[in-house]
Order: structure tokens, then C-alpha cells, then sequence
DNA sequence: TATGAATGAGTGTTCATTCAT
DNA sequence: TATGAATGAACACTCATTCAT
């Protein structure tokens, strides 16, 4: 999952004259100047979507932000999708290096901290990439590239947290898996978009109680700094 | 909760400021014709907030849904947002009975079933006013009635599982609840949106074995039906 | 009053409440280009208000008039009336250097000839700026601004006159002040609007003579050119 | 100008069968009870077009305000034009009285009681028809019937006061009598509209002194009443 | 004679995308 | 490589008028 995102510069509908078509994702080379204005677009974008979400924000918002103009952001990417599906490989890249650094969840307090330490990067990622991961939830992005980045994404976190399941001796199937991954999602959701009163270690310390023994079969221990307040 | 909808026909003596209006409900008494159609009009509506989205779906799609004009639709509904307000009654009514109706999860199998069949009641509201509880988390509605109709209504329900998970001798801080919340609603997503493929049944026994052992501190129960195979 | 308009391009964070907007004006620099549009809709839709009015006016015969696009409109004014308020302002400026420009009205020709010049001065400007004179007039204009506008720009007339009417020793209180305001407004509408037949110069003749002897206690002079013609 | 007002139900665009076209104001003969409605029709709508202008005005307004329906309004009148048509003729009846009753206006304080008693007049009326009044005046009215009738009437008006000003032996050529025709309507409309602060008896006295010096010839009298003081 | 419901053409406004410089 | 200007399809909302009861 390491390709490179090249920018699909005229892909658009409309091709007439005799151009690179078929070859669809024909990056022009960028010099470093322009690798900096795309930089500069894409963390825009991501303040802009953590502010408005995907679908609200428009391509005003964005090269505002990004203190540059409409016709720069044509240059770079072909449309708001488009630069969606870069934003999709940088977040894939992300997760998918949480899934290759998944440890065994053993059931006694090394696999809480090893749980502990995935949820943490998890909601990291999030943080960063949170109206990336929505959009495909959402379901309603056009480019099949975009879904298929996040889908592929999603399904490696899965599967690696499903073969730690496994491992553990808790049901893994495909639906056990998928109410993990609900959890973790939203979870995030609600941390980072602060719809409800959450903060980020007491979310930490529940989630990993919750998630080992709900979800890999561990008895109850008495967490460290888990407070067993109620509300 | 059991305020009726009002159809918000405002006299907004000069100008309707586009959104949500100041003198929302000013209801012409409705006949029975009328009555039909606002019916016809609420159902149409969400059939067709559950295939695009709140957002997504125009009002056209909805009269057209509806068969009926775009100026009838202005006849019940100041505008979508309205339109969401009177859905999000009806839901919050249906939350609100989810709450009340829910009783003790006791550790045993009584306490599973007890579960099982308020998550199966909740994911049964899910299927009919999924997009409007979407909506409400998306947390994009300007509508202030609307929000406070879900905040109110997702507020209940949290308390009322947090008191049964309190009885269960589980951690029922404000976190930990939200986490539940968190895994419902998810949950109910990936089920009605089919984006996973996850089925009712299984779905369900998965949910109670999990959030019985994950959230109401239950022992791991060799639940019948459970399937224990791996995907 | 040189206030210069500045285009509000506002960024309404959220909803443009489709009447006059707080943020009047966050104007982009125009180049050249840009300003070359602006005129272009302001003349053109002088051109329409005249044929029309102004509430008659849609924006799209403004800009099919100026041969632009419908969202070039937009690019420029926030809404119609923002385009008014635009007018205003350089309307009020024309009216502003009018009423600077009013010499001492005494009872003799002299008086006479400084009255006539100044009504042709009135009607001229009214030619250009009657639609937006009478769109405050009408009193219908949401926007504060542009009454705002209007309404000082005739106090600034109305007290100039009314300082020349008190040095001639004729009565100019308020009320007289606002009666001849009345006629002059009227007298040019009904010269511009061609709703009466009354060619520039006899109009000219015959309020120079009806004002200087109603409004300015002049005595009945021979005035040369007045036709004491009966029709 | 004693037609009576027919009911031109039935004469619009679409007519197919064999009806009573040909004869366009094929009135019904109305009972007791059609034409109370009517009368409830006319007096409301004058409320409304009283406060909001003729064309900003809605059929939805006026039925509102005559506590009827919007079926009903149709049963009566064609449209919103004809409404205005039927109003206009009672309109011109008033005026056509004014026209009638004014008496000569001589030079001395007899006629300047003449004059103001007419202006009196004028301005009751004034008050009650300005709308329809202004509605002429804006020439934005569609239907050929009621700009006849509106100028007729003034024309009436016009033919009547040019007599007068003639017999004073002050110029009474059409433009001298359109300005004061200018004078008189615009006058009426600020105290009515209340947009200029001038109370009716204070406008009473300016006018009557204004008018007779100004048109009449008249020599200034020591009007009493008059306020000399300058504002 | 009266009514409330229904209709749809008309209008204002937004915004992704393309163009000329 | 960068920019501001221009475009027009898309969409929300209004309201005069007609219809069924």
C-alpha cells in the first residue's frame, strides 16, 4: 500500500484532442515549488474537512486556506474527489501501519497495554484523518479509487485485529470484527469531534477495558488508573 | 415527549430567512386530506434520506417520491430542516419507549435476553430513522429543535442503560456509556447501510454477547446460538 | 460621504441569510478586469431599473443586459439589493454634490437663473438615478444601508434648500422644505418616466417659476421663455 | 364615470367551452351574501396593499385579512389586476367627486379657503386610495382597464384645477398643471406613508399658501395659522 | 357559495469547474 | 506555475391560480 499518489491532472470527463488518456493518473513531475503547493492544499483541505466536513466544505474554503486560488487547485487536482482519494492514500498509509504494528492482546495486563497503545495511535490517526475515514463512511464518495483505498484500509486494521482475536481464544468472526471496528470508529468520532463530553485518556482507559474483555475474552482486571467512578 | 408535530406554515411577515424561522409552528389545522399527504410526504421522505442522505436528497426527490409538487411540499415544511424536525419527533417518541421499556441486565442469561431484545428494538428504530439519527451525529442540522430532539432523545436512552449498568456492579461513568452508545449506533449503521455485511441474527447475538460482557461486566456465558466460528 | 462601495464578497461562515448579510464588505481587490464587470452590471442595471424598476428588475435581465452570467452577478453583489446599495452610494454622491453646489435663490432673475440651474442639475441626476431615488421612496428596501444612504442624501438637499429658502424670507420650516422636496421629486419622475407629457425645458421654465414664487416668496416676474401659454 | 363594477369572472386566458365570451364583464348577479364577501374582499385588501404596496402584496394576505379563503377570492375577482381594477373605479368615483366639487379659486383668503378645503379632500382621499393611487402612478399595473380608469381620473382632476388656474389668470398650460398634479400626489403620499414627518394640518396650511402663491398667482397672505417659523 | 389542497412556472442563489492572462 | 474572472447547471423556495369537495 505504498503507491504514491500522482496527481490525475485531466482525467476528466471531457478529453478531446489527442492526450495521455488511458494512461489515467499521468502525473506531471513536480518541482519542488509545486510539491509544496500541493502540500500546502492537502493540509488545508484537512483543516477545512475537520471544520466542515467533506461534503460542506467548498473548494473556496480550501484554497483560501491554503492562501492560494481556484485555478491552483485545478492544477494539482482534478476536482474535490480527486484530491479527496490523495488525502484517502495518505490515511491508508497511516492505518495500515497501525495494522502491521498490532501485538498479540494477551489477556493479562501486557496485552491491556498493547491494546491501550493501538487504541491511542488509533485515535491519533483519527485525529488527523477523521472527515477522510466519515467521507467513505458515509458512502457517498463518487471515485471507486477512494472507496476502494478506504475499504482495503479498514479491512487490514480488520483482519489484523482479527487474527488477534483469534489468538485470544474470542470470537472472530466477520461480524464480532465488524462490531469492534463500529466501536473503535465512533468512539473516535465522538472524541474527536467533541459532539459528546469525552476526553482523550479517560476514553483510553475505558475503551481498553471495554474492548479486552468485550472483545477478546479477557476477565475483568482491576486497571490501573481505570477509575471506577460512576457518572 | 409527546409533543405533536406542528406544520410550521410561519407568516413570516417579511422575509423567511432561508432557514429555520423564527415562528415555527403556526399549523393550519389539517383535514384528513391533509394529514394524508404530510404523511405521504414524511414516509417519502425517508425512504429517500435512507438511500442519499440527509444532505444528499433533494427536495425534489422527495415529492417526486411523494407524488405530489414542489409547492405542496411548502405547504407542510418550511424546508428540509422542518421536514427533519418533524421526523426527528416521531423518532425521539421511538427512542424515548426504547428507554422506558428497558430492564434490568442481570448477568445471567435472563440478563442477556433482556439485552437482546432492546438491541433488537433498537436496531428495528435504526432501520426507520437511521438517517435522522444520522443526521443528528453528523452535526451539521442548523436546526436547534432538531438537535435538541436528538441530543434529548439519545440522552435518555444513555441514561437509562447507565443506570442498568450501574445496578450490574459495571463502570457506568459518562464515558463509558458514550462508548456503548458509540457501538449501537455503529453497529446499527453497518447493519441497515449494508457498507458490512453483517446479518440481523448474527449481528444481534454478537452485540448481546459483547456489550453483556464488555459493558454490563457479565461472565462469559456459553451463549446458544452464538456461532463460535471463526470468519 | 466619498465612501467608496466595496463588493461584499462576504463570507458568510455559515448561511448567507439571503437578505442583506452582516458582513457587508470584505471586497476583494478588483483588477481591472474585475471592475470593468462591475460597471458593466451597474450600468446595465441602471438600464433595467429604468425600463422596469427595481423590484420588477430580476437579476436575470441585469445580466443578460450586461452580458455577463448569472454567477458573475454574484461574484460582485451579494444579492440585488446590495446592487442598490451600490447605486445609492453613487447616487448620493451626485445628489450630495448638488446641494453643495446651490447658490443664495434671491428674489430677482439672478435667483431665478440659479433655481433653474440647480433643477436642471436635479432632473439630470434624476434621469441617471430616478429608479433608485424611488426605491426609497417606495420605502420597500430591506437593506438599512441603502435607506440609510437615500434618506441622507435628501436631508443634505432638503437642508440646503431650506437655508436658501430662509435667507429669501420665505417660510422654511420642515413642512414647506418636505413640500417642495415633493414636487421636485415628482416633477422629475413624471419628466423621466414619460407617464406625462412634459418636454425638459418647459418643465424647467415652469418650476423655476412655480418654485421661486411658492417656495422662495418671489414676486411674479416676466420670466423670458415662460410660454403663459393656456393649453 | 358611473359604471358600475362588474365581476369580469371568467375572463381569462383559457376559455373553452361555449360561455359568455364576448361580453367580458359578465358579472353574476350577486345576492345579499356575495356581496357582503366581496365588500369584506375590497376593505381588506386596502388594509393590505395599504401596508405593504399594491405588488408586494398576496392573495394570501388579503384572504387572510378578509377572514376568507383563497377559493373565494377567485369566485370574485379574476385576479390580483382585477381586484385592482374594481378598486380603481371606486377610486375615480372620489376623485371625479373632488373634480366636481372644486370651486374657484380666487386670490384672496375665500380662495385659499377653497383651496385648502380641497386639498383637504384630496388627502381623505388620498388616505384611503393611495395604494391604487401609486399603483398607476408606478405604471407597473398590466391591465389596460384600470390604467384608463386611474388616468381618466386624473385627467379629471387635471381638466379641473387647469379651469381654475386659468380663471386666476396664472399659467395653466399642461405642464404647469401636471407640476402641481406632482405636487399635490406626492405631498399626500409623505403624509400618508408617514416617511417624511409632516402632520396633516401643518401640510394643510403649507400647501394651501404654496399652491395659491405658486399656481394660483396669488399674492402672500398673512395666512392665518401659518406658521412663519423656520425650522 | 365557500373552502383548503394542489400545482408548477418563475426567481434568487450557490458552487464546482474552466478560461484567459 | 499561478491567478482572478467567468460560467451555468443545480437547487431551494414563492405564489398566483386552479381544482375537488
Amino acid at each position: 500500500m505504498s503507491e504514491a499518489y500522482t496527481s490525475p491532472r485531466k482525467r476528466t470527463a471531457r478529453r478531446p484532442p489527442a492526450d495521455t488518456v488511458g494512461t489515467p493518473a499521468q502525473a506531471r513531475e513536480l518541482r519542488a515549488q509545486g510539491r509544496k503547493t500541493m502540500r500546502k492544499l492537502l493540509d488545508a483541505s484537512m483543516r477545512v474537512f475537520a471544520e466542515r466536513g467533506f461534503h460542506a466544505a467548498r473548494v473556496d474554503d480550501i484554497v483560501r486556506a491554503a492562501r492560494t486560488s481556484h485555478g491552483t487547485f485545478y492544477l494539482y487536482f482534478a476536482n474535490k474527489e480527486d484530491l479527496l482519494r490523495a488525502l484517502a492514500l495518505e490515511c491508508a498509509q497511516d492505518l495500515d501501519a497501525l495494522a502491521v504494528g498490532l501485538g498479540p492482546i494477551t489477556p493479562d495486563r501486557a496485552g491491556a497495554a498493547q491494546l491501550r497503545q493501538f487504541l491511542d495511535a488509533f485515535f491519533s490517526t483519527y485525529r488527523r484523518y477523521g472527515p477522510v475515514i466519515r467521507a467513505w463512511m458515509e458512502g457517498r464518495v463518487d471515485d471507486r479509487e477512494a472507496q476502494r483505498l478506504g475499504l482495503h484500509a479498514f479491512t487490514d486494521i480488520a483482519t489484523a485485529l482479527g487474527r488477534r482475536m483469534h489468538e485470544a481464544g474470542a470470537p472472530s468472526d466477520h461480524t464480532s470484527v465488524a462490531a469492534l471496528m463500529a466501536l473503535l470508529e465512533r468512539s473516535a468520532y465522538f472524541l474527536v469531534s467533541r459532539r459528546v463530553e469525552v476526553d482523550n485518556d479517560t476514553l483510553l482507559d475505558t475503551m481498553t477495558c471495554v474492548v479486552h474483555r468485550g472483545f477478546f475474552a479477557a476477565p475483568l482486571l482491576g486497571q490501573p488508573g481505570r477509575p471506577r467512578v460512576d457518572r
